[in-house]
DNA sequence: CTTGACCATGGAGTATACTCCAGGGTTCAA
DNA sequence: TTGAACCCTGGAGTATACTCCATGGTCAAG
């Protein structure tokens, strides 16, 4: 059993993060103290890993909290976390392609702009951003 | 010369955007009328598209109101602009990198988990979320 | 003159994932 | 016993880009 702060420091998060995590369902102490300190155990560490490494994966705390609660029913199939896990994927890829766009839209950009030393009055960059729709939408 | 109304359906904002911008220092009417309404010109609708491809290039409203003092400024020239172009598809670049980690990962996990109507307790998801770490950060 | 469409301001609310703070109790070693 | 280091709660603040609201003035048509 260990304190908060021993928990944070084997996880590498705060002793803040620790309690907001609670207060948003995604973790629960082990126990308390008499003196009402929370007690954590190994399955508490291992929790925590699983919610970061589920947010290095692209997922948010609401999420991950619904997939905590689905590893929680028994009648839940590994299908349902698999689902979870291409949508997941999906979104992550529209993204990527987003972004992509964005990238090209700038690169187009750059290269429209071959003069470094114009005044900004004629810079082709300035005038290409007021000009044609760059059509993306992130989110 | 138009409303704030008018403007806003000729950019497809709504009028709290515009508003929003002008206390944000992106925009300013070019006048006003006796009543104090907002008068807007050309442009005004020219400056918004502005903001909207930049937006789209993946700058944030303060970025662009850099973006925009540069304009204002004779003695910036293009190369100032084509520069934050330049860093700005680096971070992007960035961030694709990130998320396609993410999606690899996602990959795998969803690879290992061959088995559809497992139980949850034996997820293979589940369980790689609890162990390994998927060393990826984004922002 | 009234009605509806429009405009103004100031301020609060939204989502996400924390982070920080004040005020106060607990534990432990010297 | 005193001080450092730790813990508690409740609440506010951060960033981003809006969106919505109440309250009230303005304008044009009928």
């Amino acid at each position: 059993m260990f304190t908060i702060g021993k928990l944070a420091s084997l996880v590498s998060v705060s002793n803040d993060t620790l309690r907001y995590y609670e207060q948003e369902g995604l973790i629960r102490p082990a126990g308390k103290s008499p003196a009402g300190y929370r007690l954590y155990d190994k399955d508490s560490a291992r929790r925590i890993r699983f919610i970061k490494h589920a947010q290095n994966c692209g997922f948010t705390l609401a999420e991950i909290r619904d997939l905590l609660a689905l590893r929680a029913r028994d009648k839940a199939c590994c299908g349902d976390v698999r689902t979870r896990a291409v949508e997941k994927k999906l979104q992550i890829e529209g993204r990527i392609r987003a972004m992509k766009a964005m990238s090209k839209a700038l690169d187009q950009l750059i290269a429209e702009c071959a003069n470094d030393t114009q005044s900004v009055n004629e810079c082709t960059i300035i005038a290409a951003l007021e000009r044609a729709a760059v059509s993306t939408k992130v989110h």
